[in-house]
DNA sequence: CGCTTTTTGTACCATTTCGCAAATAATCCT
DNA sequence: AGGATTATTTGCGAAATGGTACAAAAAGCG
């Protein structure tokens, strides 16, 4: 099917229309929220998977009709990778949010750990695991734009957790022989293993159970 | 949409017709091989997804007509339980058959990462990871019989791995305080870490060294 | 050879899917 | 009030999708 060109759609989400902070713009006002619309179209993409999820989905999830969602957001795959880079935003948000009272490593895994489980696992029990590895791995192969946000999402975990391990080895909290990159990629998989047991419907039990023996692995025993 | 009854489907792929070992049976023969059109038909679900792969795929990747493939192999689901179900026969094969020479499990753990990176990036550098991780962890959410493979497979690794593990405490190999379970977890972590990252592109000896860490963390440095 | 059985091939179906055009609605500006 | 601007609604189109009916092809059997 030929592409057609995109009529103006880039300007659509640009202005904002907040009544308190400025005045109200020319037009019809808008019936939606641009961010509260993104949240649920990252709910439905990430219980249904990005091919799965039909527009419909997406217009019943985020109360707008097709043709909003495609002014707002443009089409399928730009939403898409719009909810991936918010999801990725919030955690990079919330991970560093971690780190305020400069916690020792272990401490800090736990956190981080029990973090990524409150986010994986839903207060109603839903299992649903990590956002991107639940469905952005699946697109990855045959959508290289997915494929260079994967690869640099990871690499932007194991950098990140890396120069926490660094931090902690150089405080004494391990061994100078550790390896920060090394044990960063093995806590993202642990990481990774959540959220694929997530998705599998593993009880949240045994799922804290093995970010534990990560948390025990990489810090040594607690004695 | 109503289910219609199957009409003899069940049927058609049961009984053989190798030239060799039996009398022909009767009406047109087939044109085609149940194993080579079902690991046709994995291939590209493992790099487009479940719900990324139209039956037009499956029959170009099979050679096989749409009705062909119906009376072979039942509808698309069915048919993708049968390959997920072969993934995991052949996995299991694979890895039992590293441990005929009873070796220690350094050199067992060194195999197994090895064989995974073979099969997850292909000759060619196609990286496709791990079929279950790449395919299945996306439909788990939605689909309860993948939801249930999938837990059945990541509890039937951890499982495996834990009994090597567990013989090799027993041996003097590990620690006697090591935990053959967690380890066999992380361990397990480390196979849905490098199956993601395959899949994303990562290259293949980052990956190889991300595997040399977890055998080093298991097993302890080489010295 | 005619009949039965099994498989393939062609054509089709009902529905879904993604994306868009145009009319209408709701606001601001002059 | 009329015009301009922006968003929503309704309806639609072209193509794709999963699945099926039936005729034709290719075999075995008596």
């Amino acid at each position: 099917m030929v592409q057609k060109a995109a009529k103006g759609r880039d300007k659509a989400p640009a202005a904002r229309d907040e009544p308190a902070a400025e005045p109200r713009r020319r037009g019809r006002p808008r019936a939606y929220d641009p961010e509260t619309a993104l949240a649920a179209a990252a709910e439905i993409f990430w219980k249904k998977g990005y091919d799965g999820t039909s527009l419909d989905d997406l217009a019943a999830a985020t109360g707008m009709n097709r043709p909003s969602l495609y002014a707002a957001f443009g089409d399928k795959q730009t939403l898409y990778l719009k909810t991936l880079a918010r999801y990725r935003e919030e955690a990079r948000i919330a991970s560093t949010g971690l780190l305020t009272d400069d916690p020792p490593l272990r401490v800090f895994l736990k956190r981080f750990y029990k973090g990524a489980l409150n986010l994986y696992i839903t207060r109603d029990g839903d299992a649903r695991g990590c956002y991107t590895v639940g469905t952005a791995a699946t697109q990855a192969v045959a959508d290289p734009k997915v494929r260079a946000f994967l690869a640099e999402s990871i690499r932007g975990t194991d950098a990140f957790l890396a120069g926490i391990i660094a931090k902690a080895r150089d405080k004494g909290e391990l061994p100078r022989a550790a390896d920060p990159q090394g044990l960063a990629q093995l806590a993202c998989g642990t990481l990774h293993t959540l959220a694929v047991r997530a998705r599998a419907g593993v009880p949240r039990k045994e799922l804290e159970a093995l970010a534990a023996v990560t948390v025990e692995t990489i810090c040594g025993s607690e004695r």
